[in-house]
DNA sequence: GCAACCTGTAACGTAACAGGTTACGCTATG
DNA sequence: CATAGCGTAACCTGTTACGTTACAGGTTGC
C-alpha cells in the first residue's frame, strides 16, 4: 500500500498549477500572498504546505485545503516511516 | 461544510481509546513508547499530532496512520480559519 | 556585450511546535 | 498517611514556516 515515493506537494503545485498557466515564481508569490523564497522553498521540497498556505492555494486555485492538506500528509508520513521504520510500540487494542 | 469547531485528536484519543481499556496515561506512554508528557500534552490539547505518533497511535490500536493525520488535519484547518480570516489571494486558476 | 528579469539560495532574524527530563502540587485510593 | 496517577511548570534541543536582504547564475532582448 502506496511504498513508493510520494511526490512532495511543491513538485503538484509547479507542474499542474504553475506550468499549464505560465506564470513565474514571482508572480504567483504575489498572488498567494507570501514571500518569492515561501513558495520557493516550497517548490524545491524544502518546505511543507502549512495549513495556512493550503488556504491560499485552495483560494488561487479554487481547490480545497483540505486537498493540499493531504498531499503533505501523504509526503510526511512516507518520509516519517522512513526515519521511523518500526517503532517499538505495543499493541493496546482488542487483539 | 464542517464550520463547528472539531475536536482535537487528544480527545479522541482519550475518549475512543484509553477510556474503553481503562488505561492509565502513564501506562498508554510506556506502550506507545513516548514521555507520559507528550502523550498528556495531545491528550490536553496543547500538541498536535505529528507523523511520528501517529504511526506510534496506529500500531498500537490497530488503525491508520493516515486516520489520525486528517483527525489532525481537520483540526488545523479549523485553527488556520480562524486565525488567518480571509486570506488576501489572488484568484489563479481558469475563474 | 549589457541590461533586465527570473530563479535558487544563503544569512540573518522572529515565532511556533514536538520532544525530552526534572520537579512540584493536586487528587484519589490503598 | 503513603502511594499512584495526573496536570503542568521550567528548562533544554532540534526543526519548521515566514520574513527581508543580498548574491550568483541563467535567459532574453536591445
Amino acid at each position: 500500500m502506496s511504498m513508493h515515493n510520494p511526490p512532495h506537494p511543491g513538485e503538484i503545485i509547479r507542474e499542474l498549477c504553475l506550468e499549464p498557466l505560465g506564470i513565474t515564481v514571482t508572480d504567483a508569490a504575489a498572488a498567494l500572498g507570501v514571500s518569492r523564497k515561501t513558495l520557493s522553498a516550497i517548490l524545491n521540497g524544502r518546505a511543507g504546505i502549512s495549513p495556512e498556505m493550503a488556504i491560499r492555494l485552495a483560494k488561487a486555485f479554487d481547490t480545497t485545503p483540505e486537498s493540499w492538506m493531504n498531499q503533505q500528509t501523504q509526503f510526511d508520513l512516507w518520509q516519517a516511516k522512513q526515519l521511523l521504520g518500526e517503532p517499538d510500540v505495543q499493541k493496546l487494542a482488542v487483539a
